[in-house]
DNA sequence: TTCAATAAATAAACAGTGTTTAGTAACTAA
DNA sequence: TTAGTTACTAAACACTGTTTATTTATTGAA
């Protein structure tokens, strides 16, 4: 059955026009700024259509947080390329800050921002893929240091509660006081001594 | 000049009824789902009318975001009758957390919600009071404990952040698979393994 | 090729939003 | 009593997300 198949890919090529236009849109303008009228204006087509793709404005953010997921897994998984656990650990945490410093809206989309609560069920918390990657690198760690005092679970929601902690005030402005320089040597500080406390 | 101060404070009573009705409704509905009009019908008087008062949304937004400060601090200023600085500092810990899990409006308003960036100079980041309760603390247990090689605002920073991080993951329902007992659990080992490596 | 069926796209409307304008009604000071 | 000021609002403007009824285009079979 080509036909069908075509007509299928045909509304893979539309839906992908959509989220295209969505995504710059947010990227530019922020989520709340972006409504359906300019998504259709930018695609040429009228705003009706768009809902003959996506159920409403909540199933298009849901399809571009898959897309920064994937981006942020990917930029996370980068230090893999990294042997020694230690090293590895480390980068990460430069890594987390560096993709939420260069991509706020995609941070936003994934921790910060409020999305209808529709789903409920789904398991759309930080990325599994991205969680397991600095849990695993942990309990690596712990196993080289042999150390044994420290639950695996909680150092993981140490590292990242702070660090999303801290990129979460600074993308919603709140120490937009402090200067940025100052905000990336404390950030490193504070990674260094988490590490010396924690992790040797 | 009785006229002109009563003038004044006729006016102050309606700014404060205004605001009333806002709290009452953001509370219950959240921030985006009201709207001057419905803030205009709960207290019988014309959308116009609420413009005569506050420049516009924002502004109700911005004296919102002040009554939240003053009860945060007060919830935290609890800490105070504790004379042990390390016995307060775990409290402060305590109901940090407490007040986010019960007044998840209030801690959106002050820390997770992006307020429109009209501001820029002003100093509205956390709370200069609460900010400062927690500092003195933290370096009134590092002077007792003659703890000398961390840097105060790094520790800050530290605890603060992560609270944060955790608490926003919390409300923004970013770890709403996490049953909210297991939750409280791991917040306070995670403040006990803190408290164990920089604190003592 | 013609024609009914199906799919795709849209114009227009609905119900809502923040905000502004122009005009009315009430109070105040001379 | 009158002129000036203040408090208030009806109505409009320019938007928003979403739905409906209708039109246009494409398809598969007779």
């Amino acid at each position: 059955m080509g036909i069908t198949e075509r007509k299928e890919s045909d509304k893979e090529v539309m839906r992908k026009k959509i989220l295209n236009s969505a995504m710059k849109l947010f990227l530019s303008e922020g989520y709340d700024k972006v409504s359906i009228r300019k998504i259709a204006d930018a695609i040429e087509y009228s705003p009706a259509t768009v809902y003959l793709y996506f159920k409403d404005k909540t199933a298009i953010f849901n399809a571009l947080q898959k897309i920064a997921f994937d981006k942020f897994y990917d930029t996370l998984a980068e230090c893999l390329k990294i042997k020694d656990a230690k090293k590895r650990l480390d980068e990460m945490g430069e890594l987390y800050m560096k993709f939420a410093m260069e991509n706020p809206e995609y941070y936003d989309l994934m921790f910060i921002m409020s999305a209808p609560i529709d789903r409920e069920k789904e398991t759309c918390f930080m990325d599994d893929r991205a969680f397991n990657l600095l849990s695993g690198t942990i309990e690596e760690v712990f196993k080289k240091k042999e150390i044994k005092n420290i639950d695996v679970e909680a150092a993981t929601f140490l590292l990242w509660g702070f660090s999303h902690g801290f990129a979460s005030l600074i993308i919603r402005k709140r120490l937009a006081m402090i200067p940025d320089e100052h905000l990336k040597g404390l950030f490193q500080k504070i990674s260094r001594m988490l590490d010396k406390k924690f992790f040797q």
